[in-house]
DNA sequence: GTGAAAGCGCTAACAC
DNA sequence: GTGTTAGCGCTTTCAC
């Protein structure tokens, strides 16, 4: 296999010294135009690459970047990823891929078992039933920028970047409102995490400023799975008053209700409208077509990984909050005739 | 935030060497054993990390493994992501991730810039238009091993992990068969690709085994997605001998051919049956049912991993090919009644 | 059983 | 504008 080709090996062909190699392979410019052309040409010739250890050991920064996420199958999060390693491979960086299976243990061991000494920087998204957000600020204050994504930890400051789920959920339920249902239901998430909170805070402003009521009874926290949409569901058909409208707080859920419905003989949009958040293909190929807030995922994606770059090229960038707005996707589930 | 803690400053504390400190933290046993209890419970209390960027340099192994796939945004592949996870983070490897967009340019671009002075080892699958492997010949020989998943380069001797396609389309078409159905046809994916042609050779093989007819206008080639599936479909309605049953060379074309199907008024089941591959989430979600043959996903994962593993522990690890066979699931897009 | 020292490939003072 | 040298944190001969 023969060693792979380092600096040293083009300075001993050149006869000039691994510094000036080093110096012209950076573009650092106190070097002479033509022993610069020499070097560049002969390093591409004998296809050098530079060793990210070395270069790692000897700057501290390895071009590497952690992304630690809850799962990846699912729509949502695989497009974001997507988004983040469009960026990242444009400015030559690397993904570490970490997934928490949405437990915190795991979250935790990960995040204290990281070498940081591999990482210039941190993307993630926190797990759901994550309670504490310690760990996190330690390692910002070790020196590792950290950007948080769509599931973020309110309490640190750093950059942070969301959907705009207070929006998405308030426009979705006055799209419910304008499409002529009055008894909306919600299907939300587990309590106390952020952007729960959000949906389901857009979702009671809205009702009140079109002067709606909000029944206990119609709002159900649970988990985020199908499942759960289904239960939901069959809870709310059960009710003293039958809502006649349902916004679940994703696809999956909304699928879960489309189910639900179903089963249960309701016609979805002329008896009970539906309305998810996600956009998820499935969106559209589940009949009837689901009306939904979809999220720039994508954005999300190419977004964080900026804003990371950003604070890993400059200490002291100045952490930013930015929430990337959702889009109605009107469709059938929600239509009344 | 102070530096990080190094076997320097362990050694410094301890009085003892630098090299006693390395040898106890990676049980080198020729370390006495009350001096090493001492060095591991004040690395364990000053919550030492080793600086892998180091190691690596010295030792020339850095722990990552990459990850090169066509895409992340769909069931299979994610879910294959999710198992070679689990087994790299069982064994303390990380996993970089590179997407080609099912771009052999991309791919190409991805492996030639790869720098290998970070990768112990390669999980690979190629992208569809892939004409020539090449490169991944050149990475081998360098002395980085590489395990093919899913889409191989048959041509190259390595390891590689499959899904049973062959065995897989032959069942899915006997089960077509044994169903009732006479007249098959085949939505497959692109020529020239592996696995392609494999499930092409179950579907012909079961046709001849029952003396069944393989009509040429009843094979259509064309992309991968629910579109492509839908094109197909519609082609296949217009047949001079309209076939009543497709082997979908996935499930998205599998979902294209019931979406054309229903345009276009067809029973499903009743008078077309529809078969697919892969036993994506959806299947189950959409109405009709889809009949499907499950792969093995997420052991997919964990078997690359495993194996990859082994190639990377032992220089001249044997290589292996393994088939992993995939599982019929029957449900209502092949029932007749 | 342990220490000293060289070296992995690269960068960055510091000389010249 | 270029070379020399020390050093990043670790492993690994080679002595003792």
């Amino acid at each position: 296999m023969g060693h792979a080709v380092t600096i040293k090996d083009i300075a001993k062909i050149l006869n000039v010294s691994v510094s000036t190699v080093s110096r012209a392979l950076r573009d650092t410019y106190d070097v002479n135009q033509e022993t610069k052309k020499r070097i560049l040409s002969l390093a591409a010739e004998l296809n050098y690459k530079p060793n990210f250890n070395a270069t790692g050991l000897a700057q501290g920064s390895t071009h590497n970047i952690g992304v630690v996420l809850p799962f990846i199958t699912n729509y949502y999060f695989s497009t974001v990823i997507t988004g983040i390693q469009e960026v990242a491979y444009d400015n030559n960086y690397n993904i570490i891929l970490f997934i928490t299976n949405d437990s915190s243990e795991r979250e935790l061991s990960i995040i204290q078992n990281l070498s940081l000494s591999r990482l210039d920087g941190l993307l993630v998204s926190v797990s759901s039933n994550s309670d504490s957000c310690n760990h996190f600020q330690e390692i910002i204050d070790e020196g590792t920028p950290i950007v948080f994504f769509d599931r973020i930890a309110s309490n640190i400051d750093t950059s942070k970047v969301m959907q705009g789920d207070y929006k998405g959920a308030f426009e979705a339920v006055e799209h419910l409102i304008e499409s002529g249902y009055t008894k909306i239901a919600h299907i939300a998430g587990p309590k106390g995490l952020d952007f729960t909170e959000k949906r389901l805070n857009g979702y009671l402003d809205a009702l009140k400023k079109h002067g709606l009521a909000a029944r206990e009874e119609w709002i159900i926290f649970s988990g985020f799975s199908q499942e759960y949409g289904e239960t939901d569901t069959y809870q709310l058909l059960q009710c003293e008053q039958r809502p006649d409208a349902i916004f679940a707080v994703n696809d999956r859920k909304a699928i879960g209700a489309i189910v639900a419905l179903k089963n249960n003989g309701v016609i979805i949009g002329k008896e009970i409208g539906v309305i998810g958040f996600t956009d998820d293909p499935i969106c559209t190929i589940i009949s009837p077509s689901i009306t939904t807030i979809a999220e720039p995922a994508f954005e999300i994606g190419t977004t964080s990984c900026d804003l990371l770059l950003k604070h890993i090229n400059k200490k002291n960038f100045n952490p930013q909050e930015i929430i990337l707005p959702g889009k109605l996707m009107v469709r059938d589930s929600t239509r009344r005739n």
